[in-house]
DNA sequence: TAATTGTGATTAAACGATTAATCAAATAGG
DNA sequence: CCTATTTGATTAATCGTTTAATCACAATTA
């Protein structure tokens, strides 16, 4: 049986309006009286019920972080979630917010989150063509998208430099001397992460004025199976491929894999470059040549421009934040022979 | 402005209390009525405000994974909560259960569960001793605990057969030959998953007729950094050490890496067990020998268990499920040369 | 002294659902 | 034809908070 407020107020010999505006600081009760009040709440471990505080007023205190199709196996697989959603949670619990992890499939899931349930949520990587995308638009939810370039005023948005990381990576490699990059992509939509990547491969090979080969292009890759079978594509005609640029370091690790299989090894035969840098690339063997962008960080902002929406205040930075990206450089990659 | 109840009965020409039964398919309304109804929610995208639902009846359709002392660095790291999560979720979808990942680190984080939002929770890898699990045994939330081996009934707990687990990969490793096999464990608190793998370990040995010797058993190497640093200990006094069974896959990965870079290969001159079998072990060079649990799995069981449990329903396993290892035998192990 | 101001408390009306109790109309039974 | 039953709908209480409106009383001012 849980204590309510008439149970608190009923044992200080005050209405539960006094309890109450003890508890939200109200500063309209005299201190013995709170001091008093506050014992009681102490004793008894009492905490409001948050369903009928939230039935009151508007907020949950809870938000949640959008995974699109989630579901087994698409998402476990990469630690780059992970370590998004553990800054997410780090982000909000700085200011009292508490975190859910939402799946979304079907349309069930999406009437969840129009429950008026959450304060606000996180969408990651969604394509503005697809429906999902206008069934969350249209939600009244405060939103922050993350990776995904979307168009339109009022929309607020948290990625990487992404064009910067695909021409880092790829201005490496080339210094390198390298000429024959394969790109590992994942799906290439115009909105998502990997085109403005494709973009910063295609800039850099410009300005050193290599003739951009559209067949080096593999998708399917960013999974780690998916690079796994890349390799085999790859080895089936590679004619001088020296280096692989892979979006992904799982894809990166499935790659690396399938190419040691295949009798390829790395970096002796080819050089590959990851992108994100998550947390095992530098424990890899060789270790990975990647793009950094600080997941954990990303997330942390991500929670910060979502509860600056929340709580009506307007952000510092603006609607639009664009994180940096750094090139770290491991033992994957070496000097074309 | 959210639609609610009343406005769908105004629409409907009727009162919100025939809206609520057919929302509810109490089956107390004609056929014709909660077609038309059905239409106009339909039409409106009307979803019933949870936080009212959840104040007059008692669920929220909302659980969480509890993960003790979850900060940075600490839970990102291993995959295994990931594809833990991901179960969970799972199986909770099936029964239109949401589910909230809660990072527990101070009383906050706990006043939070307590404040009866959610319908129950899972708790992984707790100890009986700490202060955290005093707290939430007390709090009247359905719970589940995994990965614990707590006495007493009435709780309810799933984990592996981590005695088993133990065992089978020591055994592995002295049917290989070798004799003086290291053990590089996280914390080993006696309820603990890491204890009752020793206690394989431990009867492996006993049986092949081998002292066991509890210099050989380093902790601190759950971690990839910390297996990373338990190389050099491994190093150090390294007489006749040619096995090493690690209870992690990420310490593995770590302590691997260690040893390469000490100049000792694996499984050339040191063969290395893992524990848990999380995705990317197979992709590893070497691949790793480790022993498999199913964590895809537990987590569907667990919320199976929980759900029994606020359903008011007898699971027909019991309070106390154990679920099987399997040994995965990869490049990582060798006979002895 | 009477009127005004300030302080600290209470009253009561929401918030948006669920559901037991009730009622009205239609159908069935004797 | 009158009563009993069934069907389908409504009324109103309730869940546990928040908060605007109000009130009682003491202190201050004219």
């Amino acid at each position: 049986m849980k204590l309510t407020m008439y149970d608190i107020a009923r044992e200080a010999g005050v209405s539960i309006a006094t309890v109450s505006n003890v508890i939200n600081n109200t500063g309209r009760v005299s201190e013995d009286t709170a001091r008093k009040i506050k014992k009681i709440i102490e004793d008894h471990n009492y905490t409001p019920n948050i369903s009928a505080r939230k039935l009151k007023n508007k907020n949950s205190q809870l938000i949640s972080v959008i995974v699109p199709y989630l579901k087994k196996g698409k998402f476990e697989d990469n630690p780059f979630f992970w370590q998004l959603l553990n800054g997410v949670e780090n982000g909000a619990k700085d200011q009292r917010f508490n975190v859910m992890l939402t799946g979304v499939e079907n349309d069930h899931d999406l009437a969840f989150i129009n429950k008026q349930y959450l304060d606000g949520i996180i969408v990651i990587g969604l394509d503005e063509k697809t429906e999902l995308f206008k069934n969350i638009i249209q939600l009244t939810v405060p939103c922050v998208f993350m990776d995904s370039y979307l168009n339109g005023r009022g929309i607020y948005q948290v990625y990487n430099n992404d064009l910067m990381g695909g021409y880092l990576a790829t201005k490496h490699l080339l210094s390198l001397g390298h000429k024959k990059i394969v790109i590992v992509a994942g799906k290439l939509a115009e909105q998502g992460v990997d085109y403005q990547r494709c973009l910063g491969y295609r800039q850099a090979l410009e300005e050193a004025g290599i003739f951009y080969d559209p067949n080096l292009i593999m998708d399917q890759g960013a999974s780690m199976v998916g690079g796994y079978h890349t390799a085999q594509k790859i080895f089936s005609r590679k004619e001088g491929i020296t280096a692989v640029f892979t979006l992904s370091d799982i894809g990166a690790m499935g790659l690396i894999r399938g190419l040691n299989e295949l009798g390829l090894s790395v970096p002796e035969d080819i050089s590959v470059v990851g992108y994100d840098d998550i947390f095992y690339s530098e424990y890899m063997i060789p270790s990975l040549t990647t793009v950094r962008q600080d997941i954990y960080q990303k997330g942390e902002t991500a929670v910060q421009l979502l509860l600056d929406q929340i709580n009506g205040e307007q952000n510092s930075e603006g609607e639009r934040i664009i994180l940096p990206v750094e090139l770290k450089t491991r033992e994957s990659t070496v000097r074309r022979k």
